[in-house]
DNA sequence: CATGAATGAGCTTTCATTCAT
DNA sequence: GATGAATGAAAGCTCATTCAT
C-alpha cells in the first residue's frame, strides 16, 4: 500500500526541455544545500523548496532522496574521470612531469570548487549502495594511471598508482579544511608528495 | 538530526563506578553501530538497547545524541594524541626516522583497528559544533609536530607537518577502503611517501 | 534511509498494564472507524486520534497500518471459529438439527454486530498476505463441519460443509446490506435454505 | 480515495467513434487492472498507461477516477441485469425449474469471469455514491424474480426472492475464492440450495 | 536512578488532479 | 483534443526526546 524505496535507479527520463530543466534545478539544488548546509540538512521538501519545484516533480524523476545523491556521485565522478583521462591521455607522448602536473591540476579543480561538497559526495558513497560500482571505478583509475607509470619503467605500479592518488587527496581535503585556498601552492606542495614518493620507489 | 541539541556536554560527571561503567557501555555500543552499520542506522533506542540499558538511563548521561557523538570523538582523538606525544616526547634525544616511524605506527593503529568508525567520526565532526576545538586540537598537533621538525632543521615547517599528516591519512584511509590491512607494507609505504616529501623540502 | 513496511506481524508485546490498553485502544479505534466511515476513511492519524494516543505510541505496537487490519482479522475470526466450535463441541451427543441452529446463531452474531466491519475485513483479507492462513483456516472449519456432516451420514460431506457456510453468510450479508436486523426471522430463513440443501443431497 | 470528487457523472457523452474507443479503452484497462492487482494498486497513471493513453485525455472522459469504478460497476450491472431480464422474460411460458436454472447460469457466467473484479465492485459500491442507484437496482432485480415467484404461488416472494439471490451469490463466491471453477457441478449445487430452500417455503 | 511507554515534529513518498504546450 | 510535466494535500512512518511509574 505504501512506501517501497528499493532501487536507486533514476525513475523516468525527462524527454522535454522543461523536464531537463527540472532535473537540473534538482541536482543543482541538491548540490547547493550540501555545499552551504551539509547532509543533516538535506531533504526532500527543502530540495523541492530551493530548486522551485514541488516534491511531487522530484519524485517523478527520482524514487528516493537516495537516488539524487547517486547521480550526483556519479556525475561529479564522471567529471573528474573525464579530466583525468584527457591528462592522461597521450602518455605514450608527454613525459612524466607534465602529465602528473595534468593529473593533480585535475583532482585539485575537481575538489576545491565545492570542498564541501566533495567530501560529503565522498562519505555518503559508504552508505549507498554503490560499493560494486565505486570499487570497478576506483580499480579503472588506478589501473589507467598504473599503466601509464609501468609505461615509464615504474616498479609495483598499481600500488604506486594508488598512494599517489592518496596522497594527491589527502593533501588537497586536509588543505580545503584548513581553510587553504591557493591553488598554486597546493600543487607544488602536492608535486613534491608525488614525486617524493616516486623517487623512493625505484 | 532533527530536534537540535542545545548543548552537547556531557550531562553529569559520573562520580560512582557504576554510572561510569554506563557511560563506557553507551559509548561502545555507539561505536560498534558505527563500525558494523554507520550513521545512518545509529539511532537512540538502537544505542541503549545495544549498551543494554533503556533510552531513559542513556538520556541521564548524555542530553542529545550528538553529545554522545561528541565524546566518542573527544575520545579517540586524545587516545591518537595520546600517542602522538608518546612518539614526539623525546625529540631532543630521538632522531627524525626513529619519530617518524613511531608517529606512522600510533596513527596506523588509531585508524584501521576501526576503520569505519574513523571514517565517520571525521565526517560527523564536520556537523557538529566542533569547530573550534578541533581547529585547536590540530592546531596543537601541527605545532607540535613543526617543532619537531624545526629541530631538524626542516623549513617551512607548518606547513610541512600538516602535510605529512595529509599523507599518512590519505594512504591509510585509501588502503583502508580497498581492505588492504597489512599494516608492515603500509607503514612502508607511508614512509616512502613521508620522507619522499621531506627530501624534496630542503 | 526510511519507511520499509514488509512485515506484518505486530512489532512488540505489550509488557505494562498501559501499553495493553494502548493495544486495545487502536484495536478499538480501528474496528470503530471501519464500521463508521469504512476502509477509505482509514488511515494511521485518524487511528492514533480516535485511540486518543499518538501515531508514535501507534507504531510502537504496529509496523505498518495493514498490520493492525491483521491482527483484527485474526481477532475476529479467532471469536467466529471459538463459537463454532463450541456449537460444535459435542456433536457425537447433540443431534443435527441442534447443532445446525447454534452454527447458525453463532454465525449471525459475529455478522450482525459489526456488519460494514465484517464486509470490510473479508474484503481486505484478499489484499493482506494472509492467504495461506485464511485457506488454513477455511479448510479447519470446513473439516470440522464435514466431520459433523459425516458422522450423520451426509455424502460429499466437504461440498455440502462449503456450501451450507456459503448460504449462511451469503443470506446474512445480503440481509444485512438490506438493513434487515430481525434475527429471529433471518434465523429461520437461513436455517430454511441449509437444511433445504441437505435435504437434496441425499 | 483522496480528493473527494463532487461530480462522479461521466463528464461528456462521446459522439464520435475515436472517442468511444478511448472511453472504452480506459474502462477496459481499470477491470484488468482490478482483476490482475486490486483495488489498491488502482490509480489513474496506471489506468492511462495500461489503457494506452495520457492521464490527461483520461481526464477529458472522467471527472474523477471514482467516476471510472461507478461506469463499470453500472456497465456489469447493466450486463447481469440485462441477462437475467432474458431469463425471466418468457416467465408466462415457461416454467419454474427452466427459469431458475437460466438465471443460475447467466449469474455464474457474470460472476467466474473476472471473479475479483466483481468482488471488487461489490465493496467498492459500499463507499460510492450509489446508495440509492444500487438499492433501486436490487429492488427492481427482487421485484422481478419476486412478480415471477408469486406467479408461481410461492409465499413470501419479495423475500424468496432476495434470499435466492443471496445463496447463488453465496455459494459461487466462495467456490470461486476456493478455487472450484467447474461451472457444471456449480450449478447443481447452486440448485439444490435454490430448490431446498423452495420447498421449504410452502 | 532505571525503565520503557508515550509524544509529535518532521521527513519521505504517493497519487488524484490541473495546466502549459 | 492529446500529452505528460507539475502540483501539493495527505498519508505513512521514524526517532530524538520526555515523562509517568
Amino acid at each position: 500500500m505504501t512506501h517501497q524505496a528499493i532501487s536507486i535507479e533514476p525513475r523516468k527520463l525527462p524527454r522535454q526541455v522543461r523536464a531537463q530543466a527540472t532535473v537540473d534545478a534538482i541536482l543543482d539544488a541538491t548540490a547547493r544545500i550540501l555545499e552551504r548546509e551539509g547532509l543533516p540538512s538535506l531533504n526532500t521538501n527543502h530540495i523541492a523548496e530551493t530548486a522551485g519545484i514541488s516534491v511531487g516533480s522530484l519524485y517523478q524523476y527520482f524514487p528516493t532522496k537516495n537516488a539524487i545523491l547517486t547521480v550526483i556521485i556519479r556525475r561529479k565522478r564522471q567529471e573528474l574521470l573525464d579530466e583525468l583521462a584527457e591528462a592522461l591521455g597521450d602518455m605514450e607522448t608527454e613525459n612524466l612531469d607534465t602529465t602528473l602536473d595534468k593529473l593533480v591540476e585535475a583532482t585539485i579543480e575537481s575538489k576545491m570548487n565545492w570542498p564541501k561538497l566533495a567530501r560529503t559526495l565522498e562519505y555518503a558513497d559508504a552508505f549507498l549502495p554503490l560499493a560494486q560500482e565505486t570499487d570497478d571505478l576506483k580499480f579503472q583509475l588506478v589501473n589507467r594511471i598504473a599503466e601509464f607509470l609501468e609505461h615509464h619503467k615504474i616498479e609495483g605500479p598499481r600500488i604506486v598508482a594508488q598512494d599517489i592518488v592518496a596522497i594527491v587527496k589527502g593533501i588537497i581535503e586536509t588543505a580545503s579544511l584548513a581553510g587553504q585556498t591557493d591553488r598554486a601552492s597546493l600543487k607544488k606542495r602536492i608535486l613534491r608528495g608525488v614525486n617524493g614518493y616516486l623517487q623512493l620507489v625505484g
